[in-house]
DNA sequence: TTTAAAATAGCATATTCATGCTATTGACAA
DNA sequence: TTGTCAATAGCATGAATATGCTATTTTAAA
């Protein structure tokens, strides 16, 4: 029986690069291969694939979506983002999700190949510059904190912030700008993903980051 | 040995008043009496009372305050707050901190004498009004919603806001006008004391509100 | 049946917030 | 020693928010 894989890759030329090198390898067959994650559920409802190579950026239902939805329902099929980011905020949150495997499209073929063997044999196959930054958010801290990692500044704002604070009364406490409050406050946003001071207050008090 | 009463009260007359008529009372001491409670931590530290009289608006620290101080550190002791307010805000603030007591100064000096008495004998002397609010929160609910008690469309909104929803978006979901939305809001701002959503989201989490 | 409270809605206005840019400095790492 | 990152700061602008009022309708309690 052979192993079961599908693609999901918006780079047609790309995609169907992978495919044929894929199913030229023995014991792997490409079931289905697709350009982006609109259909996900319904595609790993019918193949029930072994393992999925996800891209991330593709138009409309992108691979972060798409690794979610599949992992809601299908946990164990196993999910390796092939993708260029290398962004902390897009691999934590592919992490979060379960994914398998997080190999970055500047690598070769082999190492594809070597991945979805080693995720077949309950790897978990990260590129090099993906593992050091796995490592570096492990050893700081061990819980909370990491997932975010904001800067103590921004950790102090977000404390005042939660408290109520108005922009006004932050640069008073901190001794800064209003502009630098505003700053430190635009990154925490991004750091966060949210977008308005009560989705962040919330955030912070839920995940007890202050 | 005497019952040791000490008296925070910011009028001087009816502080003086006090001060002698339950001085005059056979088995009764007041070892202390202060316009505020600036200093109530050291005061019951060294005094050591075994019963305190407590008005609740007073310049600087206020009753309020200094019955959280107090009981702080002092949870036997007695604390019978005194005072004219009989809004619940109040009234269930000082119900959390462990008041022991809540006497209306609306009422004759003999129902303080009694009042005292009650909670030297394990009980809670609640002038009539105040044990009527007091037991209609009981019946409403038990636990959580009561201290604020937000109505069910307060409640909704408030969720909205913890999930950082605009105020626009929060009338969509709720098929009301933006202006409503607006009243909501203000209403719950004046029941959770805050005013600014960010304070309000922050105290909705930690008391469990939602 | 009069009162009270909740839900609705409107208007006006000043403040605050969110977010788009750019830019400088110091510190620490590659 | 070049680069990255944190912290600082500025400017501009549209959107959102906070808060001052009033007012109607419905429902529930006194």
């Amino acid at each position: 029986m052979s192993t079961r894989i599908v693609i999901f890759e918006d780079n047609q030329t790309l995609r169907q690069s992978l495919k044929i090198l894929l199913d030229g390898v023995p014991g792997y067959n490409v079931c289905g291969d697709y350009e982006n994650c609109n259909d996900a559920a319904a595609i790993v409802d019918e193949l029930n694939p072994d393992v999925v190579i996800m891209d991330i950026d593709m138009p409309e239902t992108d691979g972060i979506e798409g690794l979610h939805i599949i992992k809601e329902k299908h946990p164990q099929t196993y999910i390796i983002m092939h993708t260029v980011f290398e962004d902390e905020d897009r691999l934590f949150e592919c992490l979060c999700y379960g994914a398998n495997g997080y190999i970055l499209k500047n690598t070769s073929f082999v190492t594809l190949l070597e991945g979805i063997d080693n995720v077949l044999h309950g790897g978990a196959p990260l590129s090099p510059s993906i593992a050091k930054k796995v490592l570096q958010s492990f050893k700081a801290t061990n819980s909370g904190k990491v997932l975010y990692n904001l800067s103590d500044r921004e950790t102090e704002v977000l404390k005042y912030l939660v408290k109520g604070y108005s922009y006004k009364m932050i640069a008073s406490a901190c001794f800064i700008s209003l502009d630098t409050v505003r700053g430190h406050i635009r990154n925490i946003y991004a750091k966060l993903h949210v977008n308005c001071g009560r989705e962040a207050v919330a955030k912070a008090l839920r995940d007890k980051i202050v």
